[in-house]
DNA sequence: GCCCAGTGTCATTGATCTGTCACACAAGCG
DNA sequence: CGCTTGTGTGACAGATCAATGACACTGGGC
């Protein structure tokens, strides 16, 4: 999964330069600038996922540089935060209804701006917020029902995609027949333990990839186990 | 249009009426209780489209209802702003760990509140704000009534909009049939379940367009979704 | 009244999924 | 090796599920 891209615009070099390696930490691929005017040409360049604005910036305004992000098409639903000196009420509703997803005072603590900028993409990209699940080149998304194998879509029938979905919760955990029928089929299926197998081959062929090796680990006289590659 | 409904949970009874009165005039249909517990039973009983909730109040703490509301499968992914006297960065934080979507701090101005809400909500429900959804190539104006396919108007009945619409609010996601009841019927239909496929065909015919995939995708055994192309 | 669009239900059809079996194959062990 | 035990695989019939067309019923507009 590609890390969420931050553009941070802030003309405090020294803010900026903690607020970066802060969010690098996170995980985020970070795009640093303290001019507004830049700030547009980057974003129109390569969209990012949040934008980070300070209001007092070089260039264009930082509530001018949000005005126009909402009124670029490519841009216009790119969440943005403000950062903020002033604590003047009217600055922050005139922020949020100019279109600012959240708005932070200064000063602020990097964890709150990090937690808030974490609880917005949460909302907005359910994918980069742990709603999806990974596992090696495994990528299952119970929300969108969806699976992807080295980035490409696979299909699975509903048993294999239960199933899959109960390895990835537990990686490198090995699972008996019994345990997968509780797990995956329901604790009162009165069922054969040997169609475990079938379905574990019909997961198998369902995620195979060309020149890579299955994740799905045979345990002699024990189970199954997904390998966490 | 349906107005946003907000359900708030707060016990200070000045706070309360001062809310619910403010929230009302700006077009909200404001549900009000001092108690965590009939909070819970209020929300899993009509899903709200985003929760006001106070930190301290009486039955179950603030905090705890927010984690049970996250972990409802029908409230998972309402948007919770919590409220509180408390300015302490910890409690800050782990209001956002647990799932709320945005934090203000006592004592705040109803005014930034509902500030916070509407921005939280033109996010979220892009509908609710009079504005146009776009997925794919299809966009659906809630207020004008109008839905346009590849820049073609189409003509849908009134459940078929309904049903589009919501999926356009969450695309990608997979709905199950009693869900699309619940959400695009109202919670107290006694509606057969097959239902919703009939009217799945006709919101697929409503929309199709030649030589472009139908982007209404079938998931066996779960439900449907909106392709989010 | 008559027409019409919208709606909910049903039976039918076609596709997909599922559990089981038989047999081939591999691993461990004396 | 030969034997035992455990696993992989292809085939298959029945079960399950979704798509579809038809139909009856409603309520509003004329």
């Amino acid at each position: 999964m590609n890390a969420p891209r931050l553009l941070l615009v802030e003309d405090d070099p020294a803010l900026a330069e903690l607020l970066e390696f802060r969010f690098k930490s996170e995980g985020y691929a970070v795009t640093s600038t303290p001019d507004g005017d830049e700030a547009l040409l980057l974003a129109s360049e390569e969209v990012p996922d949040l934008v980070v604005l300070d209001w007092m910036i070089e260039g264009t305004s930082g509530i001018e540089v949000c005005r126009r992000l909402r009124k670029a098409k490519s841009t216009a639903h790119v969440p943005i935060v403000m950062l903020t000196a002033r604590g003047a009420e009217d600055d922050k509703i005139r922020g949020l209804e100019t279109g600012a997803d959240d708005y932070i005072t200064k000063p602020f603590s990097p964890r709150e701006l990090i937690a808030r900028v974490n609880a917005i993409l949460r909302r907005i990209r359910p994918a980069l917020a742990g709603e999806t699940i990974l596992v090696g080149d495994l990528s299952l998304d119970a929300t969108a029902h969806k699976v992807l194998r080295g980035g490409h879509a696979v299909q699975l029938g509903p048993t294999e995609f239960r199933l899959l979905k109960h390895f990835m919760e537990h990686p490198g955990r090995v699972f008996s027949r019994g345990q997968l029928l509780d797990a995956v089929w329901g604790n009162e299926s009165e069922i054969e333990l040997r169609t475990v197998d079938v379905h574990i081959r019909r997961l198998r062929k369902g995620i195979e990839l060309d020149g890579v090796a299955d994740p799905v680990r045979t345990v002699r006289s024990a189970g199954y186990s997904l390998e966490a590659v």
